[in-house]
RNA sequence: CGGGGAGUGGCGCAGCCUGGUAGCGCAUCUGGUUUGGGACCAGAGGGUCGCAGGUUCGAAUCCUGUCUCCCCGACCA
C-alpha cells in the first residue's frame, strides 16, 4: 500500500484523554479513533490488525474442531427471560425496544442463543459433542470504560460454546480450548498464561483465565517462573487421557489470578514464584447444565433416555488483544508489532521520492513486496518518514535513499531490535519474505 | 453510582479571576530553499469558544440548567 494513497492520520502529540501507552498509541499510529466513551471507529490500519488476529483465532478454532456460526447482535428479551438472565444481568446490558415496544437487546454474551440454535438441531447423542464458535461484537454497558479497547462498550470477542453428553466429555472439549488458547496466544507472538479463576456469575467450577504480562494490567497475577519459558503445545486433542494428562502437567505449575491465590501453592513454590500485572485476554468456563436445562434442551442417548447436555463457554476478546499486544510490545517510539499480527510486515521507506534513481529502486521493492508493504513513497524529508515508521511500529523497514542506490544496497532494520544493516535489495527482501 | 477534573480550528494548549471584534505551537495548503533520523523562509485557509437559557449596550469570560469526555474507587472478554 502506497502511504500516498492510503488514510493514516499520524499524531505527534499524544490526545488528552488517553492515559495508558497503548491507547496514545493506537490513536497516534492512526489505528482507530474514539467516537464514544469506549466506543471506537477502526481506521484502515487498525483494522488490518484486528483481522490478522481474528485469522489466527479463527483458524485455532478450526483447527481444534470448532464449527463457525454467527448469530445476531441484537436481540430478543424473551431467551434471557427464559434463563433468568434478563433480569439477572444488570445494567451492563444494554436494552433497547423496537418499535412494537417489544425488549430487544445487544447481545453481550451469547450462551442462550447458541443454546437454542444448537438444541433445535440437536435431537441424539449423535450429534454431540460439538463445539460452536462466532466471531462477532459485543456490547456490555461497562460503568467506567477506559483504557482505549482494553476496556471498552463495544469490543468484537470470539465466543464459543461446547455441547457434551457427560462431564468427561465435557472437560475433554474444555481441554481441547484450552491447548487451542495456548496456541493461538503464542502464535501471536504473545506469552498468556492460563491461570485458575473466579467463574464468577456465569456458575460452575472450572474455569481459566489467560493472562498476558503487561506492567499496565488491571489485575494482579502470581505464577510459577516456569511460566516464562515457552510451552509445547504438541499434544494429540483426539485423545481425551493424553489431552488431560498434557494440560494437568502444565497447571502444575502454579499460575493464579488476585482473587485465587493458594498461600499453600505459593509457599511451594519458594523464591520460583513471580508476581506481574496482567491483562486477561481469554477465559474459558465449564459450567454444567446451566443453560441447557433453563432452556430444556435434551437429546436422546444411547439408552433411550433424555439426556441434558453439558456446556462450557470459551472467550477471547479480539478487539482487546489489539491493545494487549501494543501495551506487550513497544518503546518510546512507538509500537512493535509481533510478526504474526503486524498489519504488514515491513515498511518501505523512499529518502528521495523526487529522485528518479531512489524511486525507480524503492518501486522495484515495493513491486516485489506487494501488499504485504506499507511504502511510503511521499515528498517528505527522512526524518518525518523515520519517526513516522517507527511509531506505526511494522517489524522490518527498508530504507532508500540515494547513498544506497550509488552502492547498490538498502538498509534494513529490525523495528524489534533497532539492527540495521547494509545490504542488497535481494537480500533485503528474502530476509523480510523469510 | 460516589469523589475529582475538563470541554476554545484536526492535535496540544493560552485567554476566563478583572466582560470590549479569539490567540499560540504542531498539523494542513501555496511558493521557494532544502533533503540519510520529526528542516528553514514567506504567505494562506480553517473556530457561531459543548449546548440552552439568563444578566449586560456588549459574554469564551459572569449566573442557571443541561450534555459530553477524562481520572480515582466499586464491577468486568
Amino acid at each position: 500500500m502506497r502511504l500516498s494513497r492510503y488514510t493514516l492520520p499520524l499524531l505527534k502529540e499524544t490526545p488528552g484523554d488517553a492515559q495508558i501507552v497503548s491507547h496514545q498509541l493506537m490513536l497516534r499510529a492512526g489505528l482507530m479513533r474514539q467516537t464514544a466513551a469506549g466506543i471506537y471507529a477502526w481506521l484502515p490500519l487498525g483494522l488490518r490488525v484486528l483481522r490478522k488476529i481474528e485469522a489466527i483465532v479463527r483458524e485455532e478454532q478450526d483447527r481444534a474442531g470448532a464449527l463457525e456460526i454467527l448469530m445476531p447482535t441484537i436481540q430478543a428479551a424473551d431467551l434471557w427471560r427464559e434463563s433468568g438472565r434478563y433480569d439477572a444481568y444488570g445494567p451492563e446490558m444494554l436494552r433497547v425496544q423496537d418499535r412494537h415496544g417489544r425488549d430487544m437487546l445487544y447481545s453481550p454474551t451469547a450462551e442462550e442463543l447458541f443454546t437454542r440454535v444448537f438444541a433445535e438441531g440437536a435431537r441424539s447423542y449423535r450429534d454431540l459433542p460439538r463445539i460452536l464458535y462466532q466471531i462477532q461484537w459485543k456490547f456490555r454497558d461497562e460503568v467506567r470504560p477506559r483504557f482505549g479497547v482494553m476496556r471498552g462498550r463495544e469490543f468484537l470477542m470470539k465466543d464459543a460454546y461446547s455441547f457434551d453428553l457427560d462431564e468427561a466429555g465435557g472437560r475433554h472439549s474444555y481441554n481441547r480450548m484450552f491447548v487451542a488458547y495456548l496456541r493461538t496466544f503464542a502464535r501471536m507472538g504473545l506469552q498468556a498464561i492460563p491461570m485458575r479463576a473466579d467463574t464468577g456469575p456465569i456458575g460452575g467450577d472450572l474455569s481459566h483465565e489467560f493472562i498476558v504480562l503487561a506492567p499496565t494490567g488491571e489485575s494482579e497475577v502470581f505464577y510459577h517462573r516456569n511460566w516464562e519459558a515457552a510451552r509445547s503445545t504438541e499434544v494429540d486433542a483426539d485423545d481425551a487421557a493424553a489431552l488431560a494428562a498434557y494440560v494437568s502437567g502444565l497447571t502444575a505449575d502454579y499460575a493464579a489470578t488476585d482473587e485465587k491465590r493458594d498461600p499453600a501453592a505459593e509457599a511451594a513454590a519458594g523464591d520460583a514464584l513471580r508476581t506481574s500485572r496482567g491483562i486477561e485476554v481469554g477465559h474459558i468456563f465449564f459450567f454444567g447444565d446451566k443453560y441447557t436445562k433453563a432452556l430444556g434442551m435434551s437429546v436422546q442417548g444411547k439408552d433411550g433416555q433424555q439426556v441434558t447436555p453439558l456446556m462450557g463457554s470459551y472467550g477471547i476478546g479480539i478487539s482487546r488483544l489489539v491493545g494487549a499486544a501494543i501495551e506487550a510490545s513497544h518503546d518510546a517510539a512507538g509500537i512493535i508489532w509481533p510478526d504474526a499480527i503486524a498489519p504488514y510486515r515491513a515498511a518501505i521507506l523512499n529518502l528521495r521520492a523526487d529522485d528518479a534513481a531512489c524511486t525507480a529502486a524503492a518501486d522495484a521493492i515495493y513491486a516485489r513486496l506487494g501488499e504485504d508493504a506499507l511504502y511510503d513513497d511521499r515528498d517528505e524529508r527522512g526524518g518525518a518518514k523515520f519517526a513516522a515508521a517507527d511509531l506505526v511500529g511494522l517489524p522490518w523497514q527498508i530504507v532508500i535513499g540515494p547513498k544506497g542506490v550509488a552502492a547498490g544496497t538498502v538498509e534494513l532494520k529490525r523495528r524489534a531490535t533497532g539492527e540495521k544493516t547494509e545490504v542488497s535489495a535481494d537480500a533485503a527482501l528474502a530476509r523480510v519474505m523469510g
